[in-house]
DNA sequence: CGCTAGCATCGAATCGATTCGATCGAAACG
DNA sequence: CGTTTCGATCGAATCGATTCGATGCTAGCG
C-alpha cells in the first residue's frame, strides 16, 4: 500500500453546501454555463492539466507519480473540492463493493445476546483493519441489490435464511458460524460437544446423577451440546426449548418447577444453553427457596460477565474474540480467492459457585 | 413498482459452483473459446436476441416489456445462470449505493445499551422497507472509500466521530440522534431537560428535597438533563460520571457511599441516566441494607424492562421505536433530496416502586 | 557517443448496467 | 382509407473511475 492523499477536510462549522470557492468553471476546460455539478476525476485532471489515468493514480497510489505531478494534481483537487475518487466507481472497476453482509436474525433479539457482541466487535475490527465495512441482514428484509463481497451467518439455528438462496446464487462467499453444513460455505464452529461433555464430566464427579438440560431452540450446536450431555447422562431430562433471554428462561423454568411433584425438582443439576439462561434458572429457582448450589446446581454456556448475579456460574467458556476474528479471516481469504479451511475453536470449562457437590439426602422418607 | 422478476433460486445443496447447464458457448453469438465468465446483461440480451435496453428494462420494470419478449429474456437468462443485474453496476447508474451507515462507537459498548436495540431495530425496519441496508461504523474504522447515502450518528456524547469531516465533505447527509448541533445534518431528541424536570417534580412531590444526579460521560443530553433536575433541585449533589453498564454503576454508587459519612447517603434521592444504571445502584444501595425506595429512593432513564430486578424502576420512558423511525425517516427525506425539519421527541414518566415517600426522621439526633 | 533501462505519463478499453430520445408497427380515429 | 396515437423496441450516451500497453524522455552503462 503506497501512502493514499486524503481528501481536504473541512471541519465541522462548514460543513454544508458547496465548499468555499467551489464553483465550476474556474479552471480552463469547464464551459461557465455548466451548473455546479459535483467533480470528477476528469476535472481535476483537466484543471491540473494531466491525464485521466496519472489522475487515477495519484490517488490511489498504484504507480509512481512525481512530486510535482502529484502535488498539481492535489492542488486542482483542492481548488475544485474534489474530495477523491467516487467509491461507486472505483466499486464498479474493481468488483468490489467494500461490504460484508451479516445475517443477525432479528436484530433485537440478536445482540441482546450478550454473547453476540464480543464477537462482532472482533469481526468488525478485523473487516475494518481490511477496509470492509459490516451490514447488518435482519432476516424480515431481503438484501437483493445491496452488492456484498461476502456473507456472514450469524446466530444459530435461524432456519429463515431467506437470503441465502439469493447469495447461493450470484456466489457470494459465505461463511456460516455454528450452523448446519451447507455445501460452499465455510465453518467457524466451537466444540459445542465436547466443552458440555467435560460440564457433564464435571457434575458426575460432584455425586450428580440425575440432570436435566434445558434447550434452546432446535438447531446445530443445540443438538451437539445435548449429545454431549447424554455421553454422561443418556437419561437427562429434557426440560424444555426457550428463547436465551432471562425472561423466558425464568419462566420456562417456573413452569417447570410448577409442574414437578411438590414443587421440588427430580434433578440435582440443570445445564443450561447459555449464561443468560443460566441466570434466570438461578433466579427462579431461588424465588421459590431452592438454594443454589446447594439444592439445585446450574451450570451456564458462553463464559460472559453476569454481574448482576451475586454468585460465578460453572460455564463452558467460548472463546468468543478469537471466534469473531476466525470468522473475519475466513471473510477476508475468500474474498481473496483462497480456500479455507473449517474451523472449530475448543472450549473451557470454567468452575463456579454455581454447581456443588449433591448435598446428602437429608430424609430418608422421599 | 412493477413487478420485478427474482432471479432463478438455488435450494440449499447445489449452490457452490457454477449452476446447472452454465458454461458459456450454449447460445449463439459466445464465441466457445471464452473462458467461463458470469453472464452480464448484455449476454442476455444477445442469447434472447433483444436490446440491451430490452434486457434491462425487463429486469428493471421501469417500462413495459411484452409478455413475449419478457419470458424470452427470462428463459435467457435463466439458461445463462444471470441472475440479476449487477448491484455495483447498478449503483454507479443511479448514483447511490443502497447503504446507509451508522456510527456506533465501540460495538460491544454500544449495543450493551439495552436502549439502543429497539431503536436499531425500528431504523432497521423502515431502513429496509425502503430497500436500504445499514451498515455499522464503529469509531475506529475511517470508512473512507465506502459508498454511503446517509449516515446517523447515534450514541450521544462520543466525540470521536473520526468519519464526520470526511461524509461532510462528501455532502453525505446526516441524521445526528441526541447529538450536539452541527451545521447541515438533522436532529431527532427527546426531551431530555422536561422529562429529567417532571421526574424531579414527582421526587419534590413525595417529599425529597436532597437529592444526587449520577451522571454519564458529559454530553449534549447529558447536561439537558442535568438542567432539567436543577429546575427543582438546584442544589442536587452530583455522584460522578460512570458508562451506563451495572457493573461501572455499581462501582461508582460503591465509591460514594464509601465516602460518605457513616457509609449512609446525604440525600434521599438519586436520579440515574438510565435503567442499567439505576439498577445497578439498586444491587449496591441493597447489597450495604439500604433498603429502596424507604433509604434511598432511585429513579432511572429510558423505560427499557429490567427482569432481574424484582422491583420496577421509576423512570423517564422514551419511544425509543418512535425514536428510530423517526431517525430512518428523515434518512430517507434526506437521501430524496427533501428538507427535513429536526424533531424532539416527547418522554413520559413512569412511576414505580423504586421511588417512594421520604420516610420520617427515625430519630431526631442526625 | 550509442544503446539499453527504467520511470513518468498518456490513450484507450473496460467494468455492467440505466435511460433518453428516436424509430417502427399496429391499432384507433375521423 | 389516411392520419394520429400509443406501446414496444432499439441505439447510443452516460455513470466515474481503473489499468494495460505504448510512448517519450532521461540516466546509466560500456
Amino acid at each position: 500500500m503506497a501512502v493514499v492523499p486524503r481528501p481536504v477536510r473541512t471541519s465541522p462549522g462548514t460543513p454544508t453546501g458547496t465548499p468555499a470557492g467551489t464553483p465550476a468553471g474556474s479552471p480552463a476546460g469547464t464551459p461557465a454555463g455548466t451548473p455546479a455539478r459535483t467533480p470528477t476525476l476528469a476535472d481535476v485532471a483537466a484543471a491540473a492539466e494531466v491525464s485521466l489515468s496519472t489522475a487515477s493514480l495519484t490517488f490511489s497510489g498504484n504507480k509512481p507519480v512525481s512530486e510535482a505531478t502529484r502535488s498539481r494534481v492535489l492542488a486542482a483537487a483542492a481548488s475544485l473540492g474534489y474530495t477523491g475518487p467516487n467509491p461507486l466507481a472505483r466499486n464498479l472497476r474493481r468488483g468490489r463493493s467494500g461490504v460484508v453482509g451479516i445475517a443477525v436474525g432479528r436484530l433485537s433479539t440478536a445482540f441482546s445476546d450478550p454473547a453476540a457482541l464480543p464477537m462482532l466487535d472482533a469481526i468488525s475490527q478485523v473487516l475494518d483493519a481490511a477496509g470492509l465495512g459490516l451490514l447488518l441482514m435482519p432476516d424480515d428484509a431481503d438484501h437483493v441489490g445491496l452488492p456484498l463481497d461476502a456473507a456472514i451467518y450469524d446466530i444459530c439455528g435461524r432456519e429463515t435464511w431467506g437470503s441465502y438462496d439469493e447469495l447461493a446464487a450470484r456466489e457470494v462467499p459465505m461463511v456460516v458460524v455454528e450452523g448446519p453444513s451447507w455445501p460452499g460455505t465455510t465453518f467457524i464452529d466451537i466444540d459445542h460437544r465436547g466443552g458440555v461433555a467435560a460440564l457433564a464430566r464435571h457434575l458426575h464427579d460432584l455425586g450428580h446423577r440425575r440432570v436435566a438440560i434445558l434447550m434452546l431452540e432446535a438447531s446445530h450446536p443445540q443438538r451437539e451440546r445435548e449429545a454431549g450431555l447424554r455421553e454422561v447422562f443418556p437419561d437427562a431430562e429434557v426440560v424444555g426449548a426457550c428463547a436465551s433471554d432471562i425472561g423466558a428462561a425464568q419462566a420456562t423454568v417456573a413452569a417447570w418447577l410448577d409442574a414437578a411433584p411438590g414443587g421440588r425438582p427430580g434433578v440435582t443439576a440443570l445445564v443450561c444453553q447459555s449464561d443468560v439462561q443460566a441466570a434466570g434458572a438461578v433466579v427462579e429457582a431461588r424465588r421459590r427457596g431452592l438454594r443454589v448450589p446447594d439444592d439445585l446446581s446450574v451450570a451456564g454456556f458462553d463464559g460472559v460477565p453476569t454481574p448482576w448475579l451475586d454468585v460465578d456460574l460453572t460455564t463452558v467458556a467460548q472463546p468468543l474474540a478469537e471466534k469473531g476474528r476466525a470468522t473475519a479471516q475466513a471473510v477476508l481469504d475468500r474474498i481473496a480467492g483462497a480456500e479455507t479451511a473449517d474451523v472449530v475453536l475448543p472450549v473451557e470449562l470454567r468452575l463456579g459457585g454455581s454447581t456443588g457437590p449433591v448435598a446428602p439426602p437429608t430424609d430418608v422418607a422421599g
